[in-house]
Formats: structure tokens, C-alpha cells, sequence
DNA sequence: GCCAACGTTGGC
DNA sequence: GCCAACGTTGGC
């Protein structure tokens, strides 16, 4: 069995808050919305049950790291894509009948107890590898290291729920 | 609210 | 296949 991957994925929480995503039955959700290739082909082709994922708040007063998600469910069709009533409404996969986007289920596992915000993650040399704080980096889902992903559960002090 | 960076679309 | 126009992201 390969070994357990790491990942991070962005989430504006004026949309849907890692709370949210806590208020979930079996504080669990599908990842819907996603409407960008590389993301996408991620979760389709990446992620497995049992990754770990850091849930980040953008587009916020303090963008941050809050907490720690993990893979229950692997890809699967995102058919918000069809309904033109939902906000991501994708008429091209409407058109053809079939979503050409996917989503995964994640849960809630930890808060950290200690949020790292984009501010702080920058400061830290060991994280200067990090996708998240490349210029113009803009992408919603992105890879993290083991190595990173240590250095932020070190700083971060995750709690379980 | 501004705007830089990036992704997508569609005419040619 | 090129690339200008347009839309979105997301920090500030």
C-alpha cells in the first residue's frame, strides 16, 4: 500500500468554514466546487483514503491554517456541475450530460489549536517550499511534503475534536 | 475595493 | 494553435 499523502485545500469560510465542515453528519462532506483542472486531477488521480489534509481559510481578515481533515471517500462526480441552480453550474458538463468534475469526502479530525496563518507560515524557512506562499500561487488543492506537513503539526499543536 | 497573477474561452 | 479578452482568485 503506498504511503499516506498530505495535502492542503483552501476554503473560503464565509462559504463553507472548517466549523461547517464540523457540523456535518459524522462531521463529514463531499468537496464540491472544485472548477480547475489541476485541482481536480489531483483528487481524481491522488488522493487515497486515509490522506491527511490541512483545511485553509482564504479571502479572510487572517488567512490561516485551522485544521486537519482526512480522506473518506475518493473521487467521485461532482454533479453540482449539472443543476444550473447550484453556484457551480458547469454548462459544459451539463451539455454533455456527464460532470467532467470530481469530489472527495473528507471529515474533520483536529482543530489546531494554535491556527497558522499564511503571515506566520511565511516567517518559517522550513515552509518556504510550500505552494501556499509562491507568488501568484492560487491553486485551491496543492501537495504538501511530509516534511512540511511535520513542521506545521509541530507548530500548530493539532487537538483531536 | 484594488489589482496582480493566473486560467479559460473563443475567434481567427 | 495563437493569443486577446475576459473571469476568478485571494492577499492586502
Amino acid at each position: 500500500m503506498a504511503s499516506k499523502r498530505y495535502w492542503l485545500m483552501k476554503t473560503e469560510p464565509d462559504t463553507f468554514s472548517f466549523d461547517d465542515l464540523i457540523a456535518c453528519p459524522d462531521r463529514t462532506d463531499g468537496w464540491d466546487g472544485i472548477r480547475n483542472y489541476q485541482a481536480r486531477n489531483f483528487m481524481r488521480d491522488e488522493f487515497k483514503k486515509g490522506d491527511q489534509v490541512f483545511i485553509y481559510h482564504s479571502n479572510t481578515d487572517l488567512p490561516s491554517i485551522v485544521g486537519i481533515a482526512e480522506v473518506v471517500r475518493e473521487a467521485y462526480p461532482d454533479n453540482t456541475a449539472l443543476d444550473p441552480k447550484e453556484k457551480y453550474y458547469d454548462p459544459k458538463s451539463a451539455a454533455k450530460g456527464e460532470s467532467r468534475w470530481v469530489q472527495v469526502d473528507v471529515k474533520a479530525k483536529k482543530r489546531l489549536k494554535k491556527p497558522m496563518s499564511l503571515k506566520e507560515i511565511r516567517e518559517i524557512p522550513q515552509l518556504s517550499t510550500m505552494a501556499l506562499v509562491k507568488k501568484g500561487m492560487r491553486l485551491s488543492i496543492q501537495p504538501v511534503s511530509k516534511d512540511e506537513w511535520s513542521e506545521l503539526i509541530k507548530l500548530g499543536s493539532p487537538s483531536p475534536l
